[in-house]
DNA sequence: GTACACCATAGACTGTGGTCCAGGGTCAAG
DNA sequence: CTTGACCCTGGACCACAGTCTATGGTGTAC
């Protein structure tokens, strides 16, 4: 029997057990079965999934993303799997644009900061301070947030 | 009198008046003066801070580290600050880094993926499935969570 | 002077993603 | 048959970043 307990399935997948549980209490990972004492039992498919789930979670997906994902993949519906991912990639895509973003201010300023002297002529500190023209230019409030 | 309640101020930034307090406890924002009732009263300072707290948090920064960013500022100390900002330069491009890892492996994904057709010819469903050659190079259960 | 918007505090509650603990039951080896 | 590792459930707890509620005081305009 290539059967797993959660113990076993937890350490193949390098999540700790109560993570395990606590995906099941979610909706995202049941066991293959269940042992007349309660025990459960988990086989490659649940481990693939397991890490399936950790995978697209370093990727970015919440665990609610991940949860439409599965569904999605039981649908068989390519294009809207597809969909999803490019939406996903877009979002990425714009996180790294605004770091760049701050990346360029803060060199900025650093290049600009002597490294000594009176701290009214450090740019960093202004930049801090108020909305001058050293502030790092950054997108006014972006909806990344749910204002409910 | 250029100052303003904690009402007017909460509008000015596009923030809840209840998120204002909660930066005060958690030592981000701390109001002007009081007046003798205990009404809090800030300036444009205030304002300032308050704008740059949303614009650094829009960006990925958690308070903490727009705590940490804003004690800058309270330095006399130009060379620390200097210091402490190269840091949170490296921080951001590290952040910029693994960012960019995500956007190939998404890429990839959706690049291979033909939006139509069978599921088992979907790399994207590939990869939630097991880890076959289509899987997204991402670094093994990256240390993106706190493990204590 | 009274109506009404505004503000104060303390503390409870939300959702996300876990993590831990108590108090047991189960499985396999020796 | 006992020991130790493993597993069960239910519920408490954590950090984060707010959000809401209860209860009561304040500021101002009419």
């Amino acid at each position: 029997m290539d059967s797993l307990g959660i113990g076993a399935l937890a350490r193949r997948a390098g999540v700790r057990i109560d993570t395990i549980r606590y995906y099941e209490r979610s909706g995202l990972l049941a066991p293959k079965s269940r042992l007349p004492s309660g025990y459960r039992r988990y086989g490659v498919i649940e481990l693939a999934r397991l890490r399936f789930i950790r995978r697209a979670q370093a990727l970015g997906f919440s665990l609610q993303e991940i949860r439409e994902l599965l569904a999605l993949s039981k649908g068989r519906d390519v294009a809207r799997v597809k969909r999803a991912a490019q939406v996903k990639l877009n979002d990425v895509e714009a996180r790294i644009a605004a770091l760049q973003c701050v990346r360029e201010g803060l060199a900025t300023l650093i290049a600009a900061c002597p490294g000594h002297g009176d701290a009214a002529d450090c740019p960093i500190l202004q930049a801090l301070g108020g909305d001058g023209p050293g502030a790092p230019q950054l997108p006014e409030t972006p909806e990344l947030r749910p204002q409910r």
